[in-house]
DNA sequence: TGTACATCAGTGAACGCGCGTTCACTGATGTAC
DNA sequence: TGTACATCAGTGAACGCGCGTTCACTGATGTAC
C-alpha cells in the first residue's frame, strides 16, 4: 500500500513467486486507475471501470484495494511523488550557487507537470474530493516542492544574499509559527512569508492557467502561456530577493 | 433561464398567475439546488434530490429546467453573480481616492465569500467539472471581479500615482494583448502584468486556504488566517503599486 | 523428494442503490369568440 | 358573461445504466513434516 509506483523498494523486494505476481498486479491496478483517472477525472474514477481495464471481475480487485477511498488515496500519493520528483529532477540540473535559475526551474517543473498530467493536477491542486479526507500518509510526499523552495531560499540566506528582513506584524508573525517550525527554523518570519506568496503565486498561476481562467485574458498559444508564466514568476523571483543577474 | 436569483429583472415581470409561479418554483429548484451544492459539493448534485428537496416529482423539474449541465451553468452563473456582488459591494464602501483600501476590501470581500461559500467558490475556482464545458453566459458575470481590479487600477493611472512601467519583453507584451484589448486599452503592458499577478495572488492564497494546502502551515484560527491574508496582500499591493499611505 | 494441509487469487452471482431521461396521462389555468 | 379549445404543470411508471460491496465457491500456489 505504500509501494510507490515505478520506484520498486530494493528493501522488502518481494521473494515468492505469489509475492512478485502480486506486486506486479498492484502496480497494473494502479497504473490502470491512474490512465482512468487522467480520462476521466477523479469523480468518475470506479473501481469497477478499473477491473475491466486490467481484465478482471469487479470483486477481484478487493484481493488489493480495500475500498474507492484507499484507491483515491493512492493516487493522490502518487501525483504528489510523481509532481515531487520531477520538480526535484529539474531543480538538481542546476548549479546550486543559481539561486534564481533553481527556482524558475522549480517553477516551470510544476509547470510542466500540470500540463502532462492535468487531472493529477486537479486531483491534489484542485477542489477536495467531496466526502473524501486525505489521510496521514499524503503529508510526505505533499511537502516535496515546499521543501525545494524552502532549500532554495535557506541557501540564499547562508549565503548572506537574502534580502534584509523587514519587520512583521506579531500577530503575523505567530500565524506562520507552525510551518517556521517544521520546515524553516532558520529563517525570519519575513522571508517564509516571502516564500508562501511565492509558492501562492506559482500554484496559483498555474492554476488559473490549467483551470480556463485565462481564456480570453492570456493569448492560448503555448510559447504566449510560457512567456506569461515566466515574466510572472520572474516577477515572483524578485520579490523573494533573487536577483536577476545572480552572483 | 437567464433571470438572476435574488435580483427579480424588473422588465420582463411576471404577469399572468402562471408565469409568476413559474418564476418563483424556478426559484426554489435553483435555492434548493444551491444548498445541495453547499452540502454535498457540484459533483454529488443531481436533478432527482432537488427534485425531491422541493417536493416535485423526478420529471416535474424538467419543466423548468432542460438537464443536469444546464442546472450547473445556472449555478455557476449565480456564484459568479453572487461573489462580484458581494465584491463590488464591498470595494464600493470605501473613498474613491484610497486606492489601497479599495484593493484591500477586495480581496477581503473574495475571501470572506469564499468561506462563507465553499462549494459555490469550488465550483467557480476549483478543477473544472469533468464533461462540463462552461458556455458564454459564464463570461460577463465571471468578470465582475476582474473589472473591480482593473478600475483600482485605471484610476490610480489616472491621478498619476501609478508606478513607471519596466519594461516588457515583446513576447510577453503579445501574450497579454487579449485582456489589454478587452480590459485595459489604457493600461500598459506591465501594469496588466501586475494586475494579472494581484488577481492570481488573490484566488490563488483564497485557494490554498480554502482546498487545505495551509494545514500545518498556517496556524488554523480564523484570527490568524485572516492576519496571513491581510499581510500577504498588502505585499501585493505594494507590488502594485499601491502605496501604504494613500494619498 | 513426496504428501497433506493451509493460504491466497480470482470467479460469478447477487444485493440494493441512485441516477438521467422519456412518455403517456390527468387536471388545472389561460385565451378567443 | 359563458363556453370550447389550447396550453401548461405535475404525476407515476418505466427504461437502462453503472456503481460499491459482500459472499460462497473453485483452483492454484506455498509450507511443514
Amino acid at each position: 500500500m505504500r509501494q510507490t509506483v515505478g520506484m520498486p523498494t530494493p528493501v522488502d523486494a518481494p521473494r515468492t513467486a505469489r509475492e512478485r505476481a502480486r506486486a506486479e498486479i498492484t502496480r497494473e491496478i494502479l497504473d490502470a486507475a491512474r490512465i482512468r483517472l487522467a480520462e476521466e477525472g477523479a469523480t468518475a474514477l470506479s473501481l469497477r471501470a478499473v477491473a475491466r481495464d486490467v481484465g478482471m471481475v469487479s470483486s477481484a480487485v478487493y484481493r488489493y484495494v480495500p475500498n474507492r477511498d484507499a484507491l483515491l488515496t493512492m493516487l493522490i500519493v502518487d501525483a504528489y511523488d510523481s509532481l515531487g520528483a520531477a520538480v526535484e529532477r529539474a531543480e538538481a540540473a542546476v548549479p546550486r550557487a543559481d539561486a534564481l535559475g533553481r527556482f524558475m526551474a522549480t517553477c516551470h517543473g510544476v509547470r510542466a507537470w500540470a500540463l502532462a498530467n492535468p487531472h493529477e493536477y486537479a486531483l491534489i491542486y484542485g477542489s477536495p474530493v467531496p466526502g473524501y479526507a486525505a489521510p496521514a500518509d499524503t503529508v510526505a510526499p505533499a511537502s516535496r516542492v515546499p521543501n525545494v523552495l524552502v532549500a532554495i531560499i535557506v541557501d540564499l540566506t547562508r549565503s548572506g544574499r537574502a534580502p534584509e528582513p523587514d519587520e512583521v506584524p506579531a500577530p503575523v508573525a505567530s500565524a506562520v509559527e507552525p510551518v517556521l517550525a517544521v520546515l524553516g527554523p532558520s529563517l525570519s518570519a519575513d522571508l517564509m512569508l516571502r516564500g508562501l506568496a511565492a509558492w501562492s503565486a506559482m500554484f496559483g498561476t498555474v492554476s488559473f492557467e490549467l483551470f480556463g481562467h485565462l481564456h480570453n485574458v492570456v493569448a492560448s498559444g503555448p510559447r504566449a502561456r510560457k512567456a506569461y508564466f515566466d515574466e510572472q514568476m520572474r516577477r515572483v523571483a524578485t520579490g523573494l530577493g533573487l536577483a536577476p543577474a545572480a552572483r
